[in-house]
RNA sequence: GCCCAAGUGGUGAAAUGGUAUACACGACAGACUUAAAAUCUGUUGGUCGCAAGGCCGUGAGAGUUCGAGUCUCUCCUUGGGCACCA
């Protein structure tokens, strides 16, 4: 027999898999009687670059599940196929002339040969290819069902627009205001759009995530992109108008803190009042400056908070009839809620910034309220109120910070103190240093944030204390100091000047302090947190905690009539239409009489007709609108002349639908049998990337609930459990890619060390989801382990049972069927590895364990396994067969190494039966004697844990 | 700024709260060989010790526990996502 290098150089793989191909023993089963398991890849784009390693990692890691399914029993489906329109095909079409089709064509010939040649075992009768016209027939068939539902509808929105694709750009498609498949910056563009209505599935997309076997992270992600959030409109009047402004907000209860309000620049109202704006003209070139900036102009570079006030008009807050300005200003969004905000700077950051800015009223509604730990109030006793100011005095030359040491109460605090009637908090703070310190010359004086409430028990006095406290910032001029007060002396104050990191809450007494620290780093800002504070300045509000305000406040409104309850999402409507070639024409005709008409269902696929130039027009038309006998129509509804819909469909289109119809790919009646589908769905593994998050995977969910909703498909989930698996990165650590010149290609790898070496290695280099880098050394590792089985088939195998492989055999067994199913491969690899390192020869395993071992071997190294079940005589593939069973009973050692502890640590491990009694391990522990050095005095107690350790405490 | 994940030998990485570093790579030493490759055997966290054995050790610090890589809190670093969403 050959060797195991010969065999892979006489292209002993391809022979199999050719055999596979041909016996087409991986069909899958339309109605089976056996239990149905649907196993799913995500389909790749085929690119020009051929296959990448990442690829085969995924695609072996459902490999290895469902061959290993199949072993237990399952009628297991697996299919793969092409996700072929997009971008890279038409622009390369553009440079060369050459017709995406034929590039297409190419690229899936060279993606299903590299995948071909990893002997993965997809059912090749049911291969898609999204741009195959029969196969977006029913893509277009979907849309259409979309478009009679109401959830396809044109409009001229500003959306994304990249111009280096010179096409639009769906919100997911925008990264950091980049387009994500060339890295353009995009501009913002008014353009007439064919939009989907995915809001109107927010909520369902939201609650259905919760229900789902999806990593956590993928779960977070989606729901933080549809971003649900609750609270109210308000309604505020404009005075001397009939008008009103509806704002949106989350904090209802900070109402009376609003003291003005932002409009967006795109809002009406602006345009409604212009004759009572004095000031419109300058409004105006504000609008339009705002308009012309880009995404990444409104966002990244907003440093700067930009704005305008409408002079002459004002509003009203509905609260306090307070009569309030109204700004607009670009960091309020037209898109999101009313497109207009009240602003309550006290309490909100962006709000603040801009208060700053622009030297607007601040109102503090909320006071954050902390209770002292170490001095907690005690019941009963007298609440006594008092304004206190606590004072950061910094040395700017030396950026220290000054603190008085008490050695009377032995505590740290600042200089503090009460604040007398009428007086300011800075010359409060002023006199308590001078008073406590004797420092005399003090300058930049900032009073930092609002008040925050504090209680605590004041021992000396016997009351309850209620402190409001400003915290007030100085620098010291000069040392220059006076006698410290007479009343001050008792304290023993002794005075440090220390490093600002020295200040932590442990060491400093004061139950503001966690506050203050973050105010000294970060200087004035507002108070957002919702779960802690009381209400103020809010008439019927005040002393409420904020959530209990936000729901009073909202009950208040609806009973005035002033406002409602209301709930708003992050997520947009789905821009589905793009200006270019190579994707699925969108099946409608605009007539003059009849408006937007759908096509007959019968008259689908519309096919994309040749075009001579690829080149999008820039003009917000794709190239198909350059052919008027393609564009030039009937109106399938009166007859008379029509023009066709230019747009074509984004790539996520295809990819919404296409795990249905590898169920029944050949169906020319309907995406897929009703049957067919109850018989299959759901996709019970789904396994790809995670940079398709929120992009195809939220699209999936969302078409394939429209599909439910109409009755189609069986299910509202299509994916009831997804997998992620991790990035290779290259040799370097980092993200493979041309530039670098760190690209591994598989072709390489499989020439020199053939396809179960390659697979294996993609399996043992840590777990499926990390990320991890590539390394060609370690991949000499698994490929030594494969050599070794190879040359033990090789051998004559023993005539006789060997019981002492049985047992580890039996372990590797459990194990490696335990690894599968949680696809954990490296560690089922390294159990195997682990297995063959006990078994020097073929002398010591018999044919019957050695069958059991090339079983559990064969997911894995599919060729190798197979070609030496045949050497065994078979005539039958060894997928056929069935997963081995283990003697549970036989896999407990009959000894084990006990550790004994003394103390929490290892002093003696003995050799003992497995069963042996506490008693039998407590005598035989304190009989070592090195425990015996360690132990002083009787045991205290001891920890038994049968099998596993004896833990003793003295 | 906010949300999520992860930090363990020279490297990829193991470890239901119970013997930290399994398995593999690399390195070192040896066997086979005229030699090299391949293969096989042994050693391989740091440190002290002739040895028995000791001490230290899973990003840093605290806590819970007889016992913490694992649980809790704080912090640091890296990666990913979101980012004026009111």
């Amino acid at each position: 027999m050959l060797s195991y290098k010969e065999f892979l150089a006489a292209g002993g793989e391809a022979k199999w898999q050719k055999k596979w191909l041909n016996t087409k023993i991986d069909r899958a089963d339309d109605f089976g009687a056996k239990p149905k398991k649907y196993i799913l890849d995500m389909f790749p784009y085929p690119s020009g670059a051929g296959l990448h390693v990442g690829h085969p990692e995924g695609y072996t890691a459902t490999d290895i599940y469902s061959r290993y399914l199949r072993l237990k029993g399952f009628n297991v489906l697996h299919p793969m196929g092409w996700d072929a329109f997009g971008l890279p095909a038409e622009n390369y079409a553009i440079k060369t002339g050459t017709h995406p089709r034929l590039t297409t064509e190419q690229n899936i010939a060279t993606f299903k040969r590299q995948i071909q040649s990893l002997g993965f075992s997809y059912d090749w009768d049911r291969e898609v290819d999204t741009t195959d016209p029969k196969y977006y027939k029913w893509t277009q068939w979907i849309f259409l069902q979309l478009f009679k539902k109401g959830l396809a509808y044109e409009a001229t929105v500003p959306i994304n627009f990249c111009p280096s694709c010179k096409t639009g750009l769906a919100n997911e498609e925008v990264k950091n205001g980049k387009c994500d498949r060339c890295g353009t910056a995009v501009e913002r563009r008014d353009m007439r759009q064919w939009m989907l209505k995915i809001t109107a599935y927010a909520d369902r997309l939201l609650k259905g995530v919760d229900q789902l076997d999806w990593p956590q992270s993928i779960k977070i992600l989606q729901k933080n992109w549809i971003g649900r959030s609750e609270g109210a409109e308000v309604d505020f009047k404009i005075a001397g108008s009939d008008k009103k402004i509806t704002v949106y907000t989350t904090r209802p209860d900070t109402l009376f803190g609003a003291t003005y309000m932002v409009l967006a620049p795109e809002h009406q109202l602006a345009q409604e009042l212009k004759g009572q704006i004095s000031n419109f003209a300058e409004v105006e070139a504000y609008i339009d400056s705002a308009k012309n900036k880009s995404d990444l102009e409104r966002t990244e570079l907003n440093k700067d908070k930009t704005g305008m006030e409408l002079k002459g008009i004002k509003a009203i807050n509905p609260v306090n009839n307070a009569e309030i300005p109204i700004w607009i200003s670009d960091y309020v969004l037209a898109s999101y809620g009313t497109g207009a905000i009240m602003a309550v700077p006290a309490h909100d950051d962006r709000d603040f910034e801009f208060a700053k800015k622009f030297d607007l009223p601040i109102i503090e509604v909320i006071v954050p309220e902390r209770i002292d730990k170490r001095n907690p109030p005690v019941d009963g006793k007298e609440k006594v109120e008092r304004k206190n100011v606590q004072v950061v005095v910094r040395n700017p030359r030396t950026g220290k910070i000054l603190v008085l040491h008490s050695k009377k109460y032995n505590w740290n605090t600042f200089p503090m103190g009460g604040m007398s009637e009428g007086e300011e908090p800075l010359a409060a703070a002023k006199r308590e240093v001078l008073e406590e310190t004797g420092y005399k010359h003090l300058a930049n004086g900032k009073i930092l944030g609002g008040q925050v409430r504090a209680e605590y028990f004041a021992n000396h006095k016997g009351v309850n204390r209620v402190s409001y406290t400003n915290l007030i910032q100085f620098d010291l001029v000069d040392e220059e100091q006076a006698e410290i007060a007479e009343e001050e002396k008792e304290a023993q104050n002794e005075i440090l000047w220390l490093e600002p990191e020295k200040l932590t809450v442990d060491f400093m007494v004061h139950a503001e302090m966690d506050i203050w620290l973050e105010r000294i780093k970060k200087g004035d800002i507002a108070y957002t947190d919702v779960n802690n504070g009381l209400m103020v300045n809010s008439e019927f509000l005040n002393g409420l905690a904020p959530a209990e305000a936000i729901s009073k406040m909202t009950a208040w409104l609806e009973e005035k009539g002033y406002g409602r309850k209301a709930v708003n999402y992050k997520l947009r409507d789905w821009v589905f239409s793009r200006q270019r070639y190579w994707g699925e024409p969108i099946p409608l005709v605009h007539c003059k009489k009849c408006g937007t008409v759908t096509l007959d269902e019968k008259d689908l696929p519309l096919t994309l007709p040749e075009v001579e130039k690829y080149e999008p027009t820039g003009t917000g038309e794709s190239p198909l609108a350059t052919i008027d006998e393609w564009v030039n129509t009937t109106c399938p509804n009166c007859g008379g002349p029509a023009k066709r819909e230019t747009n074509t469909m984004p790539q996520w289109a295809g990819s919404s639908w296409y795990w249905l119809r590898y169920i029944d790919p050949h169906n020319d009646t309907a995406i897929a049998a009703a049957e067919k589908m109850k018989y299959w769905l759901p996709v019970d593994l789904y396994l790809g990337g995670a940079e398709h998050a929120v992009l195809h995977l939220l699209y999936a969910r969302f078409w394939n609930m429209v599909l439910f909703d109409i009755g189609v498909v069986p299910q509202e989930e299509p994916f009831a459990k997804l997998v992620n698996q991790g990035l290779i990165l290259g040799e370097d650590g980092e993200k493979m890619s041309k530039s670098r010149g760190n690209v591994v290609n598989p072709d390489d790898i499989l020439k020199e060390y053939g396809a179960d070496t390659f697979r294996l290695y993609e399996m043992f280099m840590g777990p499926l989801e990390d990320m991890k880098p590539w390394s060609t050394k370690n991949i000499l590792g698994v490929h030594r382990f494969l050599n070794k089985a190879w040359d033990i088939g090789r051998q004559t195998l023993s005539k006789e049972e060997k019981s002492e492989v049985e047992v580890i055999l039996d372990k590797t067994v459990k194990k490696v069927g335990e690894d599968i199913e949680t696809m954990s491969y490296n560690t089922a690899i390294s159990a195997m590895m682990i297995l063959f390192n006990e078994i020097p020869d073929a002398k010591a395993v018999s044919r019957e364990q050695w069958e059991k071992i090339l079983i559990i071997l064969s997911p894995f190294a599919p060729h190798l396994a197979e070609e030496l079940w045949e050497k065994l005589g078979h005539t039958d593939s060894i997928f056929k067969e069935s997963w081995p069973q283990y003697d549970p009973e036989k896999i407990i050692d009959a000894e084990k190494e006990i550790p004994v502890q003394v103390n929490g640590k290892i002093r003696a491990k003995l050799i003992l039966p497995t069963d042996a009694t506490e008693e039998a391990v407590k005598t035989a522990a304190l009989a070592d004697k090195n425990v015996k050095k360690y132990l002083i005095g009787e045991p205290k107690k001891i920890i038994f844990i049968k099998g596993k350790l004896i833990s003793i405490v003295t």
